[in-house]
DNA sequence: ATAATATGGTTACAAGTGTAAACAGAAAGG
DNA sequence: CCTTTCTGTTTACACTTGTAACCATATTAT
């Protein structure tokens, strides 16, 4: 069961976003931070940074005292990597299908498709010049 | 690792996708479908589908000599159900987020604006009468 | 100095996943 | 009839994921 594209699971996007939140952190505050929203216990947090580690997905430093974790993605790296791999599974890579699909179930609001012409208009935009 | 929320794996998105071309589909059916594109083995496949029969994402019958299989969900509805999940856990369930994001680093091309466009433009008109 | 804390490391363990070999009965060919 | 071939069922096994207890060492408070 080779897995070739380290791609975050579910528990571990959290941790990432405690880092992109804020870092480098402490583990203290990263063990504070999930067990306030998740209810872990300091050994999972720290299991799951150690983990990561492996996976080269965060990075420690070690200053004398405490050490210091920091991600090794960006955010929007991560995401677009994840929304890739999520578009080609799901919508064999049509973002046009998953949109038409997606809507076609789920109510927009009148904003939210406001929301979406103007990053349209704009990506357009953009492109002309 | 309780896991209450039945979404499909990799893996098993393949079965699904292999009967929603297509059903009910014998066992041999599927093992040979899946032998082509996945180079998947006879034991592999019908293994994958008991296990979503146990899931209750695939129902068969038996009908005297073989068993025919078929999806117990749409691909409309799994797909929706992916893709809230996807929404939340990345772009904390928002579909602009992730529209923005996606583009900020995806070009797309002209017809795919187009496209976007236009399904945008169907939605707003249904929304109006 | 001793006991309580904090901090990080090691080990554990059940459920889920990917992948498949082995086994058993039915049907078909010779 | 006996062997091959389908078809379906059982068993297996390594890796992953979620979750955590346990252990060791350093620091701190009494």
């Amino acid at each position: 069961m080779k897995r070739k594209n380290i791609n975050l699971t579910e528990a571990e996007w959290n941790v990432m976003e405690c880092l992109w939140e804020k870092s480098p952190r402490t583990g203290r505050e990263a063990v504070e931070y999930l067990k306030e929203r998740m209810g872990w216990t300091r050994s999972t947090t720290l299991t799951l940074l150690r983990r990561m580690e492996e996976k080269g997905v965060v990075r420690s430093e070690t200053t004398g005292e405490v050490k210091l974790f920091s991600p090794c993605v960006t955010r929007e790296n991560a995401a677009l990597k994840e929304t890739k791999h999520f578009l080609e599974r799901v919508y064999k890579g049509s973002l046009g299908m998953m949109l038409s699909s997606f809507t076609k179930q789920q109510d927009l609001s009148k904003g939210e498709i406001e929301e979406l012409y103007g990053i349209l208009k704009e990506l357009e935009e953009k492109k002309d010049d």
